[in-house]
DNA sequence: CCAAAAGTGTTATTTATACACCCATGT
DNA sequence: ACATGGGTGTATAAATAACACTTTTGG
């Protein structure tokens, strides 16, 4: 197969190809960060305090640290994770993470070229407020999920994708076990699902499948009793 | 809540922060391109002419060109139709695609630091070859999927990637539309969906499932009939 | 005793799986 | 006529959904 002389000249193009050259861009991690707080989704939001979009709600983020010649900087997760403690003083290993993918549309940021990896983060209710009082280094809040919350940047879109996944998730995967206590009952776990579901989930087709998971030795009976307004409930751990 | 010394420094410097100041990662875009051919998954390759892993085979892909001042440059997804086009000649509106999420090891170029966005793209068989007969601007090639294949880099990782994730789709998506002729026999989708779960699948199971398709109005009988090596079988298109 | 929420059971419906069998065609 | 692969039917099991019911507690 003979090379045109197109072809040649594209070689030669990239051969010659210097990145460094080239305009890059910033690239941020952004982290969508859910957790259950009074039977309601809160997500862990900044306010903003400059502009542009100054008062507005961002998601908690940071750039890359890129190193210079032999130091390479930091990966995606490591990032993740310091933006992670600092947000939460919670360590990366102690909450569920997954990737949501890159958002990298020009305008994103009206500043500059910004791409930004996005991931959620889902922390267990008996966590929040357990290191840092909501003080401290952290600047965000728990804020009640919402649809009119009116984010700044694509946030708004990176916040219904984390939403869409958990939905998709929680019903194939131990995402659950992030969304309540260490030890919970049957009806916290089924009102967890409720509320990522958006909808009510009948208590008697609940229960069975809640005992799937524990003949597959996924769940297992804790000691105590929940206390309730009424019967006490029987209380399970994630194994 | 009153700030520590320790709150009120970090602000300044995060005031002071000026994103240009920092080094910054070169950001390209890597395709899975999948199709059958020959009742066989293939992958588009390019073999490297240099080091490092000459000779070793990568997907197609290219950095996103990112402007200077005014100028933004171009969405992830540009970038992404350019390389389709170049490689296959495709608009990017002919096939179907979807992001797999960003790829940021440090060292996974071990060149320099490069955080590539990587997507998978289905293209019909009955497309391939069609626009560009494997020459001209074009230097990839189809390769049989297998395990066996060494790709460079970590582009290993993202071919898994793409695997597991049309394995996860197929089933509840319209994908398989990309992976037949745009006029197709039942036996002939079975067949992908075969090729895509890796195992054979029922005829008689996947017909009542095909039913539903139909029923749905997703998929309608066409003209003509496939002609087989016995009886010839009815052709289908998606609406 | 009553309200409220935990916990149990029943039944109907749909969906998945396995597999046996008939039918049309080229050789 | 017969082998091949298209096309059909059926019987069983398993997952889903709707909902009625019983039990245990606090007030």
């Amino acid at each position: 197969m003979r090379k045109s002389p197109t072809r040649v000249a594209e070689d030669a193009f990239l051969r010659s190809y210097k990145p460094e050259a080239f305009e890059r861009p910033s690239v941020a991690v952004d982290v969508v960060c859910l957790t259950i707080k009074d039977s309601l989704l809160h997500v862990l939001l900044v306010k903003r305090g400059e502009p542009p979009f100054r008062g507005r709600w961002v998601l908690p983020g940071g750039f890359v640290r890129v190193g210079k010649g032999a130091d390479r900087g930091e990966s995606l997760e490591q990032a993740l994770g310091r933006e992670l403690e600092e947000e939460t003083g919670l360590s990366i290993d102690e909450v569920y993470t997954e990737q949501l993918g890159a958002f990298g549309d020009p305008n994103r940021d009206p500043r500059m070229r910004v791409i930004s990896v996005a991931y959620y983060a889902l922390v267990r209710p008996d966590l929040v407020n357990h290191v840092r009082g909501g003080g401290d280094a952290s600047h965000a809040e728990w804020v009640p999920f919402s649809a009119e919350l009116r984010l700044a940047f694509d946030h708004a879109l990176i916040l219904e994708a984390a939403r869409t996944r958990i939905k998709e998730r929680i019903g194939a995967t131990d995402l659950a076990k992030s969304l309540v206590p260490s030890t919970f009952s049957i009806p916290e776990l089924r009102n967890a699902y409720a509320i990522v579901m958006g909808e009510p989930q009948d208590a008697g087709n609940f229960r069975r499948r809640f005992g799937a998971l524990m003949s597959e030795g996924i769940v297992e009976l804790a000691p105590g009793k929940r206390i309730t307004t009424s019967k006490p409930a029987a209380v399970y751990r994630f194994v």
